[in-house]
DNA sequence: TGGTGATCATAC
DNA sequence: GTATGATCACCA
């Protein structure tokens, strides 16, 4: 197989092709594909993910939809330490910096890419060279009640922040579950947001984060090895 | 040593 | 620049 995978039309295929997939090293999966390894993700950060939707034949490109459009699904790779605890936050969407008055929850681009999401684990422990790190078993995950309260908040205190011209005043310890960071090529790079004299203002572009402590808690209540 | 702030590649 | 995919790397 040389081509990218077709995009799977139900849930259960799409299941089908992880399972294909899991317990397989990444230097198999990459041969699959006719594609190289790099030797290690310095300058290749998003190489795992990009490798793992040609597998799973993700259909969104770069548009701002979920992965799977048909099935609403997002795809985010879990970088497991070698106590399968995740190694990094995940990225989830851009913060919106204007025109985000009366913008609600529900309409959010955090609520959109949360509401399903297919997790794939990873293994990331630096000891093992990348073409022999192995992917895991992936697993369907949606927010529960809880969850979805906390998620909520969380994304409400910080967008009022926001309107308010306090988006600078926002630091990555802020936030339960998620948090706000840069999300930008460099510390130079800049977006329009809203100063706190309530004019635009151009500013760092940011992006919501989960924190690994919530990544964790819906491995441990999923993940099965 | 873990978490925050910074950064890397690529398409358009 | 914005979108996609994330991990790096420094310092408290």
């Amino acid at each position: 197989m040389s081509e990218k995978q077709t995009t799977p039309q139900s849930e259960a295929e799409l299941m089908s092709l992880c399972r294909n997939i899991a317990g397989q090293s990444l230097q198999q999966l990459a041969d699959s594909v006719n594609w190289t390894v790099p030797p290690d993700l310095r300058r290749d950060k998003g190489w795992i993910g990009q490798l793992l939707e040609c597998l799973l034949g993700t259909s969104a490109g770069n548009l701002s939809e979920p992965d799977f459009v048909n099935l609403g699904i997002e795809l985010k790779t879990i970088p497991l330490n070698s106590n399968y605890q995740a190694r990094e936050t995940t990225y989830v969407c851009t913060v919106p910096l204007l025109n985000n008055i009366g913008l609600q929850w529900q309409d959010s681009c955090v609520f959109k890419k949360l509401s399903r999401v297919l997790w794939l684990p990873v293994e990331a422990n630096p000891d093992i060279p990348l073409s022999q790190r192995k992917v895991g078993n992936g697993f369907l995950w949606s927010p529960g009640e809880d969850n979805m309260d906390v998620l909520q908040t969380d994304w409400e205190d910080f967008m009022e922040l926001i309107s308010l011209g306090q988006v600078e005043s926002i630091t990555a310890h802020q936030g339960e579950y998620l948090q706000i960071r840069p999300k930008a090529a460099n510390s130079s790079a800049i977006t329009t947001g809203i100063g706190s004299n309530g004019l635009r203002k151009q500013t760092l572009p940011r992006g919501f984060y989960l924190r690994t402590a919530f990544t964790n808690q819906i491995l441990h209540q999923n993940f099965k090895i």
